[in-house]
DNA sequence: CTTATGAATTTTGAATACAAAATACATTCT
DNA sequence: AGAATGTATTTTGTATTCAAAATTCATAAG
């Protein structure tokens, strides 16, 4: 396949290129939580000097996925139980304007999208198919959030995401939970596809909840097991 | 007056200090939209290096303060309707959930606080004292925020406050507009003294909405002045 | 044996130096 | 005159260097 030579040079600083492979090994859990970020190390990691590195710590900061001390150097911000319990609310209010704004937005053939996702969701449920349902799930989530047509709600609700995403092994959710939130997709769906913007903020916010409870439930359990400070 | 020589000695580093410095100048509107920021002037204008410069640069921008164009520097971000519009049905999200939080959380002291506040800004209405206004107005959104008990909250909400505070001056309210915007206040802390949470983030949200349809108007009216691109 | 003390080492903070890209400007060609 | 091209200058991007602070480790005192 002939590439197109058209397409524009593809050209980056290299404080951007860092942060976002950074950003993307602490979201996914490739860097522990609490882990201590060395200069050095990753400058030689990444094969770069310590100017665009610690650029690209300072954004890092700034989002919240990275704490930085005076003179004490970068560590993976430590994701708490506190921390969990901040940023649930956040979620739930953001996903419902985004889901009011989404059904003033959204046109039919994203709605089709969303009941095809949808189905892959719960077929994936039924085949016990963890992985396939938190995949389609986000993808669910995400077109919501690019129908309500605001890019500024969309990043936070990203930056938000991405900071609680280490949780996500931590929830470990019960058959019955699960069952649970299959139901609250489908309620979300029907209220997307009649356009009740209320309703389906009313949803969401109550989906997001429920999710935290789930987590504060897998947290608290093994309360030993979460020495992470 | 001996001065405590206990106190923790204050020492920051550079790239803090300048993130806040530039912070206030843009948001106070010392520094204009759309205007350049040399990082060699800003150099000898605070007499630091580049270094340090350059990471505070990098935090603002995430913050949506300046934007960074690659090999083409700084700039201070512009203010559109566009970010206008979309930056307040957020902010009316996050100061509904903030009041419903608030309603669990605040105690009866920072009520009695707030509802001081709150004559002390009628009074300033009914003198046409619209500097004053705006402070204790400013100060009363800043305590409920604080009575959420959700430092991260608070944080996106200032950080989004900040954003689009250089619009205030945009606003010029009609005296209407005061009027609702001050009939809105007394039933909003008619709300938190009775501690009902679904309806204070009802009345929050639609005292932001409200507020954007002033801001809206006063933006489209001067269509031609608003050449900020 | 435990706890301080202090030097050596490592690591971070900031400034300078060097390289690459963009802008401004003069010159040439049509 | 106007557009285009090439060169000089300025500005940004990155690396390196220097300075200051923190950590480590060895040593000595209690």
């Amino acid at each position: 396949m002939p590439m197109d030579v058209t397409a524009p040079i593809e050209r980056r600083p290299l404080h951007n290129e860092l942060a976002e492979r950074l950003r993307h090994l602490i979201v996914e859990g490739d860097l522990a939580p609490g882990e201590k970020l060395s200069e050095r190390d990753l400058c030689s990691r990444f094969g770069v000097s310590r100017t665009p590195l610690r650029e690209a710590l300072k954004v890092l900061s700034a989002e919240g996925l990275v704490r930085l001390t005076p003179h004490r150097g970068a560590a993976v911000a430590n994701l708490t139980l506190e921390d969990l319990e901040e940023a649930f609310p956040i979620m739930g209010a953001l996903e419902a304007v985004a889901g009011e704004l989404a059904c003033m937005h959204i046109t039919a053939a994203e709605i089709a999208q969303l009941r095809t996702a949808h189905e892959k969701m719960v077929a994936a449920y039924e085949a016990g198919d963890l992985g396939g349902y938190f995949a389609l799930n986000e993808r669910i989530h995400e077109t919501i959030l690019k129908a309500a047509r605001n890019p500024t709600l969309a990043q936070m609700q990203r930056g938000l995401a991405g900071r609680v995403r280490r949780a996500r092994y931590m929830a470990n959710m019960s058959a019955s939970r699960w069952a649970q939130a299959v139901g609250e997709h489908e309620a979300i769906l029907e209220a997307l596809e009649t356009r009740d913007g209320e309703r389906l903020a009313m949803l969401l916010k109550t989906h997001l909840a429920n999710k935290l409870v789930t987590v504060r439930e897998a947290l608290t359990a093994d309360e030993d097991g979460s020495r992470n400070d």
